[in-house]
DNA sequence: CGGCTACTTGACCAGATTCAACTCTTGTGG
DNA sequence: CCACAAGAGTTGAATCTGGTCAAGTAGCCG
């Protein structure tokens, strides 16, 4: 791919929105391009915070593990977006584990690098700022929903998500379009997978879903959405 | 009390840390000081995200409420720091009720006025992303618990933390520096009051704590500890 | 075909919520 | 100053959501 085409990649991350053209050439020639097969992870938990990733294509898991091997699957993030917050803060280290969940074109600067750029310039400070603060209001209405909401409404609305982000037509309605096993769905709804296979059955049977390995198909969006909401 | 003190003030604040004298005597002019009697609310979850407030004195509480009146206490803010980034973050609306403990003492600025002074200083942008980091990670930790650690757990974590945060000496251990109820305690570890309550009773019969009106006192605080990692 | 992983399903159990009744504090007004 | 109301907390009993344990099935890859 030429240099051109790269930035146009690159102008189209939520970090660079709106930066001038230069300071989006300057980012480029400062990045390092990578590419990561399905289950190599871009960093791990508890590992220093060295470097920030930017997704070009491709699906990044983000998980953070206590210490008997539990895991939440904090967020997926896909093309356009971040990775490695901790970075942009000067945060010590990585809280999350980053995978692939199929082959990731990415890039990542070190931290000192981007974070002269951002300090050069106000728009991708700006950018950073309502990155963080979006990802920041998300994580709350979670941790509202993790703490009032029964399993089957919080299955619902990750559901919904998931498909708002990730959202494939397919015949017979939507399907998110990476592999996700019932173990992911439970790790973000903040359940146990049985109780997810237990649900995702009861919803076949009113047709609001089918299910398949490593896959759910979504018939009826608007009725999970009310399940979500009520 | 003169400018200069207040301008002391501020430069303790956690956005303003390492900023240099003019970057505070500006923003120092561009703010707007407030008192909150105890009860006062200094913005409302829904309404538009206009003010970022800087809190000298005092405490504030943040909750998030559902349609059906629960509501999930997201922190406290105490003197040194912010409250409000929706602002910071240009977001439309506050997702959360800023609610005075008791009488707190604080400035404002409207988001136009902070954006554009942080636009203006690197230093004052890289502490936002640092707080704001911060306060992200922490609501990490916080869902992980949530669905990883029994009520217990929480609980004990959730003493911890504050007793770290706002703990005071007093002749029989430690006690929390403002007043906080059991549905307090309950909505910042994810359950009920009851649950609080007799949790709280089993510890106090092991010597963990002390009871009292909207007042816990810690007397072992290692113990509690130890419950919280465990 | 064999083995691995993902998934399903039933039975059981327990932690935690809900419901309800009661007590203790604190502050207010007659 | 006392009575009383309102708010905060405690505690027991019943219930239930959802997790754990266990066993078995289905799909996928070498």
């Amino acid at each position: 791919m030429d240099r051109r085409t790269n930035m146009q990649i690159l102008a189209a991350n939520e970090l660079f929105a709106g930066a001038g053209a230069e300071a989006i050439a300057a980012a480029y020639d400062a990045s390092v391009g990578e590419t990561f097969a399905a289950g190599e992870t871009l960093f791990d938990q508890g590992a220093p915070a060295t470097k920030l990733f930017a997704v070009f294509g491709g699906r990044v898991r983000l998980t953070q593990c206590t210490e008997d091997g539990q895991q939440v699957l904090i967020r997926y993030v896909g093309a356009g977006e971040l990775a490695g917050f901790p970075v942009l803060a000067d945060s010590p280290q990585y809280l999350l584990t980053a995978m692939a969940v199929h082959s990731v074109r990415a890039a990542h600067w070190d931290g000192p690098v981007i974070r002269n750029q951002i300090r050069a310039n106000p728009v991708l400070a700006g950018n950073a700022l309502s990155v963080l603060g979006r990802r920041y209001e998300q994580l709350q209405t979670r941790l509202r929903e993790l703490s009032t909401e029964n399993v089957e409404h919080r299955l619902a609305h990750t559901l919904v998500l998931l498909i708002e982000e990730a959202g494939e037509r397919v015949p017979e309605g939507l399907k998110v379009g990476f592999p996700i096993s019932r173990q992911d769905l439970a790790e973000m709804a903040g359940t146990c997978l049985h109780t997810v296979s237990r649900t995702l059955t009861g919803w076949e049977a009113q047709g609001l879903v089918g299910r398949g390995r490593q896959r759910v198909l979504v018939r009826d969006l608007e009725g999970l959405r009310a399940l979500a909401e009520s």
